[in-house]
DNA sequence: TCTGGGGTCCTAGGACCC
DNA sequence: TCTGGGGTCCTAGGACCC
C-alpha cells in the first residue's frame, strides 16, 4: 500500500526579534526591529514593527525617522545568540520525527509519514517550543515540502488558525481554492522576476500554475519551475535533505564601517576573512583548491561602481589558515587600485575536497606532508574553541582593525559566555 | 554620512573533440 | 562556388532561498 507522506515545517516567527524579547521581555509588544550587519538594513521586525509598516530590507538611514517617531527599539544583529538558539530549537524538533533537515536558521522540516493526527502533533509542537525556549513558530503541513511551506505561509497570515495549517485533508477542490489565494510570486522558489515572466504568459496565482502543462514549464523556464508545478498539486518531488552535507563553498566577507583606501587595510581585512574561512574548512574537513577574493565600492555611492575579483589555485589543496592569508593578501595587492573607496572584501575558497581524500600533486607534492602545520591549526582552533572566536588571531589580521562595521547596539551573548549570563533578580 | 551575508542550483554558450 | 554536425565539459551569470 502506498502511505501518503507528510511533511511539517516549522518556522519561528520573525526570529530574530524574537531571540532578543526572549531574554528582554522589556521588548514584548513594543515594535522592535533587528538590523543587518554594519547596522545597515532592517532583517528582523516584531509583530508591532511589521504592522506599523516598516518595510524588511528597508536601509536603517530610510527609516530612522520613522522608527524614532514610534518608539521602535532598534537592536545590531547578534549572531552568536541567534545560532545558540537556533541550535536550541533544532534539537529540540529532532524529536518529534524519524528524520528532520535544518533548512535554515529558524526553519526545519519534519518528515511524519504515518503519523496519525499530525495537526495535533503540529500543535503540541508549538506548545512545546514556545514553553521550552519561549520562542512562537509556525506549522505548516502538507504531503510535499512545497506544499507544507505554503501551508505555513497561510498559517502565519491567518491569526485565526492559530498558527497551525494543513493540506493533508483536504479536497481537490478546497486545495485549489487555497492556491488560487496565493499570488504565484508567494510561492517558494518564484520571486519577483520569475513572478513577472509567469504573469506573461497568464499564469497569476499557485493554482494555475498547478493547471499549466508541465513540458511547457520546462521549455519555457527551467526544469525546477516544472518540478514546482508537480510539488504543488501534490505530487512529493523533494525529499528530507537529513544527512547535513558538507559546504561546497565556504565564503566569508563583510562592508567595512567606513570606506577603506589604503591596501594596507584592505590586506587586514582580506586576511582576517581567510582566516576565518580557514577555519570553517577545517570544521568540515575540507581543503580549499581554488580562493576567489573580491573587493568592490559600494554600489550605492555616487563614484563608479568598482568590483574586482581573481581566483588563485592553491596547490597543494590547503586549509591552512598561513596559507590562504597569504594567497588572500596577495590577490588585493594584485587586484587594489589607488583612489578607490572600497566598500567591501570577500574571501572564498572553491573546490573543495575531503581531506580524507587527499589528491596528491604530481609537481607540488603531497597535500599532507606539513604534520606540524595541521598540528598547529589544530592548537589554534582548540584555543579559539576554548576562549572564544578570534582569542588568537593572526598578525596580520591587524589588531586595531578600525575598518570593522558598526553595531551600535549589540545584546549580551546570554547563551553562550558565561559573563553575559542574564541576571534574575527576586524581591 | 548611512544600503547584509552566506549559500544552492540551473542554463546558456563557448571550447573542444571526433 | 562549395566550408559538418553531434556530443561533452566547463564557466559565468542569473535566479532563488533565508
Amino acid at each position: 500500500m502506498n502511505t501518503q507522506r507528510c511533511f511539517l515545517q516549522v518556522d519561528c516567527n520573525n526570529f530574530f526579534a524574537s531571540c532578543e524579547t526572549v531574554f528582554d521581555p522589556s521588548l514584548a509588544g513594543r515594535p522592535l526591529v533587528v538590523l543587518s550587519n554594519n547596522d545597515g538594513c532592517v532583517i528582523s521586525r516584531s509583530a508591532e514593527a511589521r504592522r506599523a509598516g516598516v518595510p524588511m530590507g528597508a536601509p536603517l538611514f530610510e527609516v530612522r525617522d520613522r522608527l524614532k517617531r514610534l518608539g521602535a527599539v532598534v537592536m545590531s544583529s547578534n549572531y552568536t545568540l541567534y545560532g545558540d538558539m537556533s541550535n536550541r530549537v533544532m534539537a529540540l524538533l529532532a524529536h518529534y520525527a524519524r528524520s528532520h533537515e535544518v533548512y535554515s536558521v529558524d526553519e526545519c522540516f519534519l518528515d511524519v509519514t504515518g503519523e496519525a493526527d499530525p495537526v495535533a502533533l503540529a500543535r503540541r509542537i508549538r506548545d512545546d517550543v514556545l514553553r521550552g525556549l519561549g520562542l512562537p513558530v509556525c506549522v505548516g503541513i502538507g504531503p510535499t515540502k512545497t506544499l507544507a511551506k505554503t501551508a505555513n505561509r497561510i498559517a502565519k497570515g491567518d491569526p485565526n488558525l492559530g498558527g497551525v495549517f494543513s493540506f493533508m485533508d483536504l479536497s481537490a477542490t478546497e486545495r485549489e481554492a487555497r492556491l488560487a489565494e496565493l499570488a504565484v510570486e508567494e510561492v517558494w522558489g518564484i520571486n519577483r522576476r520569475l513572478g513577472t515572466r509567469l504573469r506573461l504568459v497568464g499564469i497569476a496565482d499557485a493554482a494555475a500554475l498547478v493547471r499549466t502543462d508541465r513540458d511547457f514549464l520546462r521549455r519555457r523556464f527551467s526544469v525546477v519551475m516544472a518540478r514546482l508545478a508537480d510539488e504543488l498539486s501534490g505530487v512529493a518531488c523533494l525529499d528530507i535533505d537529513d544527512v547535513a552535507s558538507k559546504k561546497k563553498m565556504i565564503l566569508s566577507s563583510r562592508s567595512f564601517g567606513r570606506k577603506v583606501t589604503s591596501l594596507a587595510e584592505l590586506q587586514e581585512a582580506a586576511a582576517m576573512h581567510a582566516a576565518l574561512v580557514a577555519e570553517k574548512l577545517r570544521t568540515q574537513r575540507s581543503h580549499a583548491g581554488f580562493l576567489q577574493v573580491t573587493i568592490r565600492s559600494s554600489p550605492h555611492a555616487s563614484e563608479p561602481y568598482v568590483r574586482d575579483s581573481t581566483t588563485v589555485g592553491l596547490l597543494p589543496v590547503s586549509n591552512d589558515s598561513r596559507r590562504l592569508i597569504a594567497a588572500a593578501r596577495d590577490a588585493v595587492a594584485h587586484l587594489y587600485r589607488r583612489h578607490v573607496r572600497y566598500a567591501k572584501v570577500g574571501v572564498c575558497a572553491l573546490e573543495l575536497s575531503d581531506v580524507e581524500h587527499v589528491q596528491d600533486d604530481l609537481f607540488a607534492g603531497r597535500a599532507d606532508a606539513d604534520a606540524r602545520g595541521e598540528r598547529l591549526m589544530a592548537a589554534v582552533d582548540a584555543i579559539n574553541r576554548k576562549f572564544g572566536r578570534g582569542k588568537l588571531k593572526w598578525a596580520s589580521e591587524g589588531a586595531a582593525q578600525p575598518w570593522q562595521g558598526r553595531r551600535d547596539n549589540v545584546s549580551p551573548r546570554y547563551t553562550t559566555h558565561k559573563d553575559e549570563l542574564p541576571i534574575v533578580k527576586a524581591n
